[in-house]
DNA sequence: GTGGTCTAGACCACA
DNA sequence: GTGGTCTAGACCACA
């Protein structure tokens, strides 16, 4: 399922687990009303206490990236549905960092012509 | 000193110190080699404990915005001296941002146009 | 039927069946005494386990929307005959929310404005 | 602490716990900025499990009742910052109401009156 | 099988 | 002491 743990990360188990799903929601790899793996199945894959996978999906469905179905399993919300909540998240993020910016003395136009030949599409 | 906790804040009490110390000297308030504050005065002054205040300092010397001279105190390290450091972390987490705006379908268009739009120099 | 399945809602898919029966039964489209569609063919109609069916039927017979003649079917009571029971309900529900009013100082006067202004008959 | 579990109340424990101290919050026992019973002193008082605790009060976070600060406690939110959206929630109750009222045949005249003589202010 | 809740007990960073 | 994370293992309702 293309997820990996990574113990040196600072970051909690869980939420390692929930931003990689995140990211594959958000890029297409899990469609719209696809199902996610269960609880059970994804702790035995990752070698993951049950618990801890509990609490990423969790993370994840309070966020707005799935739904859970009593008895049937776990499935993805559709892409854009979440796309707009995540692009206000970003832009608030740029804000932060051009605040940053200012006090670091990094030049509009520096900074412009950073992003133009970094960007990635 | 212009520090304020904000217990809302989800980072620690010695971080958010640290943080505030790293502004004013980047931005010049704390000019180079000047004094900071004991941690005794400071912990007085934020009403915090002075563990907490150490661990701020610590924090701060090690990312190299500080020096300390026994048994004289603690002094701001030179701008010229930390900018390069900051610039590289800085431009490293615009790349973080690229990528994400990738995934996010932030058209590079759309974000320089934002970033020309939002600068506050 | 008109019964539609919504994953995404946190009942359980029995209990949403269940009070969409309830609902049709309550406001006369399906009539005193008339049948209600079969455990298999609301089943196979909904893509829905029989047992869940069964389970939503059960609930519904409990509570009084219908009655089951063995070997016939199974068929909606009278409305004449529940509403009393639902109504009942209903005002223990309004009394539930005028308490909590009370603690969020919504104001008698609001409240019922806004029941005069909002009421879909 | 006012906290009772109620062991046949259908809904999960961690969610009493939190309901209640919503509601203390809301009524202003606890006040803004006031410390909530730690988890582990909680958690020791109702005889449950402290993982229970940490839940109720995550449950109670997440919906902006309390803040917590590490190593130094969890605290309320003022009622004020609380309120709009409580209210907004409220009124969304009052909505569903108004429609169970219309399928049920509960006249605007009989439902006004009886909001009109059991609000309890 | 699937999600959700709960207990018991441990360990860590922070104050 | 205080919150947060995690493991191990159990039990329940639902499908």
């Amino acid at each position: 399922m293309l997820i990996e743990i990574d113990f040196r990360d600072k970051r909690p188990i869980y939420e390692q687990i929930s931003a990689k799903l995140e990211e594959l929601i958000l890029c297409g790899v899990i469609g719209a009303d696809e199902s996610l793996p269960s609880v059970r199945s994804l702790a035995v894959e990752l070698s993951i206490n049950p618990n801890t996978i509990q609490k990423a999906y969790d993370n994840l469905e309070q966020r707005g990236f799935c739904y859970s179905v009593a008895g049937r399993g776990r499935f993805a919300t559709g892409v854009a549905e979440v796309m707009p909540e995540r692009r206000r998240e970003f832009f608030a993020e740029v804000d932060d960092l051009l605040k940053k910016a200012a006090t670091l003395k990094v030049e509009k136009d520096e900074l412009i012509r950073y992003v133009g030949e970094n960007y990635a599409g």
